[in-house]
DNA sequence: CCTTTAAATCGAAAAATCACGATCTACATA
DNA sequence: TATGTAGATCGTGATTTTTCGATTTAAAGG
């Protein structure tokens, strides 16, 4: 559950996946036609709309995140909502620009 | 020219360049052996040595810092001396921290 | 010149990543 | 129970990355 920097940066290293982290920062300008509530977190299928690319493509790239602690899922009936998972990425960053 | 945040990534989305990186901070820690003063840079040779991989390999891991603009060359005689580009590398955390 | 040394480049093999369609699992509903 | 929907997982090609040894280029020294 530790933070695994390397693991990060691979999962940083696709165009897609740092683009889904920063369209989430806004979820009301990038996902607005979203049916549930965004505060729920933003359901996988807007993904796919978003980016175009298959729906097993999207699941990995978000499963990489995930996987990387740059996410969290909250499974709910046969949805599953992702958000970002500040902490995490915080911690990322501040360790990045003391180490790096 | 311009900074490019996927090739950055991407070029960090390998420990050893991530190290390379990292032990360049501190020199003096790293590369106290090095025969030239540490004023000119580090001399590529230190590398293989410090990581243990080969000649060739070493050399296509500083190019790929090199052009992501994250270190810089200085060719002297026979040698070729890195430094890091602390600019690019400041740009690029803050541009990270903003928008990732 | 010839040899040595340092580093870049080349060519090829191995490994990892990416993308897709197909399938499987889970939930919801008729 | 049967059907439909959402999403994860599987199997598979295509591409990219990593690594090495061999070669090439360039400078230094004898």
């Amino acid at each position: 559950m530790t933070i695994d920097k390397t693991e990060i940066l691979k999962a940083l290293a696709h165009p897609t996946r740092v683009s889904f982290l920063e369209w989430m920062r806004e979820p009301g300008q990038h996902f607005c036609e979203q049916a549930h509530p965004l505060e729920m977190g933003i359901c996988a299928n807007q993904f796919e709309k978003k980016c175009g690319l298959s729906q097993s493509t999207v699941s990995a790239h978000l499963a990489t995140l995930e996987k990387a602690g740059l996410l969290k899922t909250n499974r709910v009936g046969q949805w599953a909502f992702y958000r970002r998972d500040e902490e995490n990425i915080a911690s990322f960053l501040n360790d990045l620009k003391s180490t790096l």
